[in-house]
DNA sequence: AGCATTATAGACTAATTAGTCTATAAATAT
DNA sequence: ATATTTATAGACTAATTAGTCTATAATGCT
């Protein structure tokens, strides 16, 4: 399928930030790789930083999407969280420069160009569910940002472990198994 | 007490760093702000990226010599564990600058910089640690890496949602406590 | 068909930055 | 006291980069 200019532009940078850093990748650069003029960049960007800001809403917005694909499933609430957790695990695994790309604009200045309600609207059908998970008394009765935080914590911790050796699909699926049983025994309700 | 240059130095970097970026930091904002000339700046470090790596390596030997000192103690291994967890959060809480150094870093092509036997330098005495939690059966039977990864990720979910919120120290206390009590939960073997 | 708008191209430029260089001062060694 | 080494200072420069500008092409509208 054919990419917009846009998209390819989008796609390069990625690539590129991930592998050299936001001021390590030089717009001549990303332009040159993603095959568009210098020009046609600054045409669709305003600026790098714009750049750099709709690349991280893009795939936030695309993880988020994933994520409300399952809690509109009609399911048990304890089976979707199962599924939310392997399914944020195997995101990551399938999109590591994705998931890099999130935890670099996150730790560099660049994320106090987002809004706070831009931040929010990535996450909030994700904290519906939670509180839901949490008013049912499924889940331990803690703050709804407190379990956000332990979970992306613990997601994080499971993918850095995946990725840090070499397992084969079986092993993996038993440690991302293994994580989750470990997960739910720190936040079932009890 | 007063710094030597080297120190002013690393000290205005590591402010400026975690302000402004990497880039956004210009060496000679570094040098003039620690009230040393731009020479001197260079004389101490052959390149602005040594002082990246230096104090990254700095502040990581720092954070290991601490939890060694709770390792060292005479104690049960649960009580040093939660000892770990607490001294842990309360140190990522009571230097900001330094534990969003270490996370912006790991997540910048500067982590290449290093080698993997400084990083391991950094977690050699802790990884020994929770060897002999696993090898006592005091510890879930899975391997050292995972469970640390975990232990990370636990420790900064709860940082995340401290900084986040405006607690009393009772409040945190009783957070970090209940945040110890799931992390427990969770890797306890049983 | 003609006009207006959007998209593309690549040369160019001003601004910025890391690192060098030369000179001097301070500290150390003999 | 003198020589050597270490530390400091700040001007300077080459290299790099983001973003602008002018020209042309493609697309869409009337």
């Amino acid at each position: 399928m054919l990419l917009s200019k846009q998209e390819q532009i989008q796609a390069t940078a990625l690539r590129l930030f991930v592998a050299d850093g936001f001021h390590g990748t030089p717009t001549a650069k990303i332009a040159a790789e993603a095959g568009v003029a210098n020009g046609t960049l600054f045409y669709h960007y305003k600026t790098k930083d714009d750049l750099v800001v709709a690349l991280y809403n893009k795939i936030q917005d695309e993880h988020a999407a994933n994520l409300q694909t399952i809690i509109n499933q009609n399911d048990f609430i304890s089976i979707k969280f199962r599924n939310i957790f392997i399914h944020s695990v195997n995101w990551a695994l399938g999109n590591r420069d994705k998931f890099y790309y999130i935890q670099q604009f996150k730790f560099s200045p660049h994320l106090s160009q987002v809004s706070a309600e831009t931040l929010e609207q990535h996450t909030i059908g994700y904290s519906a569910f939670i509180a839901e998970g949490i008013r049912k008394k499924l889940l331990k009765q803690q703050p709804v940002s407190l379990i956000i935080s332990m979970f992306n914590g613990h997601v994080y911790g499971v993918y850095q472990y995946l990725i840090s050796n070499d397992f084969d699909p079986s092993e993996k699926e038993k440690i991302i198994n293994d994580g989750y049983e470990m997960l739910w025994d720190m936040l079932k309700y009890m």
